[in-house]
Formats: C-alpha cells, structure tokens, sequence
DNA sequence: GTCTATAGGGGGATAGAC
DNA sequence: GTCTATCCCCCTATAGAC
C-alpha cells in the first residue's frame, strides 16, 4: 500500500471524517491529521474543500449504492427486497453516510448533491420497482401505488435516522422502521410473503 | 418596544440565523451583526454560543409546540387531527425548524438537543393518543398499532424535509407525505372520516 | 446593561523548495 | 507529487469604559 499514496489517503480520511462530523465541521486540516498527507498534496490534487467534499462523496455513494444494489437482489421475491431494505442492520446514531449532509450549507451547490440525490434516488426507484413488481404479482392490494409508497418508506428510514440522533436514541429509529413495516403488510394482500 | 432590548433582538436573530443556516454556521459575530446589539451584550446575557443556541431553541420549540397544539385540537375527529398535521403547509427546502439541527456535533450535547426532542415527542404523542382515540372508536383497522403508526408518520414528515433538501425539489417532500396520506388510509376502517 | 476594542486560535488557501 | 512554511480572515471569547 505505498503507492496508495496521498491522494487515497486523503480521500479516505475525508470519507471517514465526512461521517463522522459532516461536511462543514471538517476542516482541511483534519483531513491531513488524520491521513498523514501534507498540505500542499490536498490542494494539488483537489481545487479546494467543496471539490474534496464532492470527490469523496462519490466513492461513498458508489459503495452505498452497490451496498443496495445487492440488497434489493432480483433473484429474491420483490416483497422480500423491499423488507431486507427496511431491515437493514444500521447505527441510528451515527446517521445515513449520505443524507446527513442534507442541511449542510453547501448542500445548495448542484454538485455537492448530485452524489447524494443519487443514491437516494436509486433506493427509491429500487423499492418503486419491487413494489410494481409485487404488484403484478397480485401480492399488492388494489390501490396502492408504489411511487407514493416508495416514497414515503425511504422517508420513513431517512427520518427514522433524524428522529434517533434528536433523541440520541437508536430505539426511535426502531419504532419509525416498524411503522414501515406495518405500512407494508397493510398494502400486502393476504395469501403473499411475510 | 425600545425596551425589547439587546437580549431579545439577540435571541430574535439568532432564531432566524438557525432556520437559515443551522447552529454550527451561524456566528456569534452573524448574530450580532444582525441584531444590531453589541460584542459585549451577547455574552452579558449568555455564557457562550452553546447556550445562546439553547435559549433559541426552546423559544422556537415553544412556538411549535404552540402550533401543533392547534393542530391537534381535540375539537376535531381523531382522524382529521392527523390529516391535519400531514397535510399542514410547509416549506420544504427550509427543513424543519427544530430537527434540522440533528446532525450538528452540539447534538451530542443533551441539553441541545432536548428542545428538539421535546417538540418531536409531542408531535408523537399527539399522532399517537389520535391514533388511540380513533381505534377507541372503531375507525382503525384491527392489527393496527398507534405507537408504531404514530414513529412512522412522524419519520415521514421530517424524512421527507431531508429527500426535499437532498434532491432541492420540495415536491419530494408532498410525494413522501402523500405515503403518509395512504398509509392513514390503509389502516382506516371503510366507513369513516377522510 | 450596553458598548468598542482586542485577543488567541483555527479556518481555507497559497508559495515554493525538494 | 509531496512536503513545510506562511498568509489573511473569521471564529469564539474576554477586557474594560460608559
């Protein structure tokens, strides 16, 4: 790994401190403490903070989307997916590695949250597409629709995150994630998965 | 209102600063120079930023209170009440008032945090004793559970604040709490309210 | 209770040697 | 491509006059 070299170094601190303490509360400086990389290699290979920010956000978003990817598995019957989803094991506290940075200023520059509109987006269109899939199956009952129940599921586990780190309970993200559940068995029709 | 004072001019602003911006960049020196009061006013009245942010926290948490408690109004049929806070007008892109501080660091800090949690709870409890109300009457579905129902619709709402802010489309938020619109439904007992 | 002035430290970024 | 040294500005907080 001597080649990894400071480039990788610095994107992984960064990736790791962007967790941790989100966008705004992680300084440059941070990110050469905790990789090792002098000053100068940071802004040889990155413009500036937000082009850092924005780098390292990618590589977490493309993890976080494979990540689901695997979790929404085609072979599985499309009710199973979606419930592996809500099931996900999670840390509520340390919240979603990407919507975190959802009230961060900078979270107003299109590229910033081009990374992050994309890996929720492709959770959502992972769920709308099981649930259609469910649907077609007749495993749905008449009426649901799957954009609007989609929705409302990442919602529930997005806000179960919120709800968790403002009680700085994990048991709150718990109870929202059950209500998903619920949510699905009301929509399911009776014979179907479980 | 000459005797308003530095105090609340500072407590005002600092109530603005933090829908605005978020409590870790919001500044002491942003503070003043939007009150118009001066350096020494601030830390006359408060030992330091964290209790600044404390004092304007709980005011913002009594306003909305405040209002959920007209919301919820018991005047109203349990179902409706809940109708209510879903359908309530929001601006999506600004992000909640008081859950929008969840991923700052200060969070950590329980005395932060508990005007937040507070203002959550309440919105819980009174989706929760609606819901109660409401199965008391039979106009809930059998199977239904109003502390589960109640985390659910609550993550919805402050969810879909973070898909809305993540995608900068407010309508990500209307589609989210659309869910949360079917949801109600799908546990609502044929006959009632709507 | 309010103000102006100021301090010490860290923020993001640049210069330039190796 | 990597490093050390340095810059300017703003951050949070304190001093002390009025």
């Amino acid at each position: 790994m001597s080649k990894a070299s400071a480039r990788s170094a610095i994107l992984d601190a960064t990736k790791r401190l962007l967790w941790e303490r989100g966008f705004e509360a992680t300084s440059p400086r941070d990110v050469l403490d905790a990789s090792g990389a002098g000053q100068g290699s940071l802004y040889h290979h990155f413009p500036g903070k937000l082009a850092l920010g924005v780098a390292a956000l990618e590589e977490i978003a493309a993890e976080e989307v494979a990540a689901m990817d695997a979790i929404f598995d085609p072979a599985l019957p499309p009710l199973k997916r979606v419930r592996a989803y809500l099931e996900r094991k999670r840390d509520p506290l340390k919240g979603c590695r990407l919507a975190r940075m959802a009230n961060e200023a900078a979270i107003e520059q299109p590229e910033f949250r081009r990374p992050i509109a994309a890996y929720l987006e492709r959770i959502e269109t992972h769920l709308r597409t099981s649930l259609e899939e469910a649907g077609a199956g007749g495993e749905l009952k008449a009426g649901a629709d799957p954009a609007v129940l989609a929705a409302a599921l990442l919602a529930i586990v997005e806000g179960g995150f919120v709800l968790a780190r403002a009680h700085w309970d994990g048991e709150r993200m718990v109870r929202a994630v059950d209500g998903g559940l619920a949510l699905l068995d009301g929509f399911t029709a009776a014979e179907t998965s479980r």
